[in-house]
DNA sequence: AATTCTGTGTCATCGAAATGTCATCGTCAC
DNA sequence: GTGACGATGACATTTCGATGACACAGAATT
């Protein structure tokens, strides 16, 4: 779990992040809101820890401008402020929880590690296409419900044909997208996978179809083409 | 927003209901954990109000026990036990937030609301997959019962792969969140701590698979390859 | 302050597995 | 029929992951 403290006193520069990687958290720093942006711009983090006063401004107002567009990350908010108006202004701008100064780093822990658990776990999607299911992030095929291990470049291949079933694709869109630029466009390398695909797949009818001179494409066989 | 109030000092039960409907939320009251319970079962809460010692019982216990089957609800904790010892306690055992006695009306209105907003999105603290337990809590792991000693980074690792059983995840995943911006996205400072985390799980077959070109995930060996 | 210990990162190497190449065969369209 | 394109098996090469040994930093201990 990481976390991105946002702290201009020297003192709690070195505190803080000492206090939440003992608790086996990766904390990068920053001193202020511009610098905070950019590290948040760059990386992912699981939690943020804002001190509210900083050499740049008040970092709710920022906060309160990124939840404006979407932006969910959680944040603790390190107030010297303890009047009860400015809580409540720090929760009702986005800031998920806060901790009055001077605060015990026990407590800091828990409540960090309380807001980096509830991460956001979406699920990615799993693509289908006939009997065939193409979990995106189990990285696993199924046909007919029965799991078939492929290589990479086999999956690569198929998640490419099965976002566009019943599209025709180029060998070289194929190329372009499944392999990197190293890749000969002169070679077979596509055929030859192809053929690899369709020997994995050999649990019901060929899906994978030549279309001569033009490149490849998902098909029932059953069901009548143009 | 719904929430459940469960105390049984008279006084309380009045001040605290009135406070938290002057909020615009629709408030029930349990006097005891078994009526908590009941209602529990029988109501959908977006939070739950719990004084820690109540006539039945610690609180705490009941938490803990509901929380290792899943359940989710935000827990906002009233305890007139100030020591931090017994916060961390609180925190650790699945609670969200707690506070001492007496306090603010409007201080408990504010934690209320964010518990609430805060939705049932919170992981329970033990997280399971296969024979192996996280206790995210106490910072152990157990294999089979058995205590498994990891050092921190090992920990985060292993936490992050659990926390998205089966899905693939990249090494450049885990270094964003495992590792912070000191880390060297080019080096195999993932595959060593998977190694070294592998040689600390030999208490039963292998979890993690590499995913060739892709990363790692956890998975239960038993599912035939072809 | 010096020393040991512990955790973590770096590097080099090994070996297996994935993937590319090539040659040959089949087949489809005209 | 024939010429171009696709399919496929065998083989070569490359890549990637695993791992042992070592280096280094910071904490703990003396």
């Amino acid at each position: 779990m990481r976390v991105l403290v946002v702290e201009d006193d020297p003192e709690l520069q070195v505190a803080v992040p000492a206090a939440l990687r003992s608790a086996a958290l990766a904390v990068d720093l920053a001193g202020t809101i511009a610098d905070a942006d950019e590290a948040l711009f760059v990386n992912a983090y699981d939690c943020v820890v804002f001190d509210r006063m900083l050499p740049d401004g008040d970092s709710i107002g920022y906060v309160r401008s990124r939840r404006q567009d979407g932006w969910a990350v959680p944040v603790l908010f390190l107030t010297a402020m303890d009047q009860l108006a400015d809580r409540v202004d720090g929760f009702e701008h986005g800031g998920d929880d806060y901790l009055v100064k001077p605060f015990a780093v026990e407590e800091l822990i828990v409540r960090v590690l309380s807001l980096s658990r509830r991460g956001p776990t979406i699920r990615p999607p799993i693509l289908r296409y006939a009997d065939v299911e193409l979990d995106t992030g189990r990285r696993e095929v199924r046909r007919g419900g029965v799991l078939v291990t492929l290589r990479a470049k086999e999956f690569s291949v198929l998640e490419f044909l099965m976002s566009r079933p019943e599209q025709t694709i180029s060998r070289t869109d194929l190329i372009e997208h499944c392999w990197d630029a190293a890749a000969d466009p002169m070679s077979n390398v596509v055929d030859v996978t192809i053929t690899r695909l369709r020997a994995r797949l050999r649990g019901g009818p060929d899906l994978i179809q030549a279309v001569r001179g033009r490149g490849y494409r998902l098909i029932q066989p059953s069901g009548a083409q143009s």
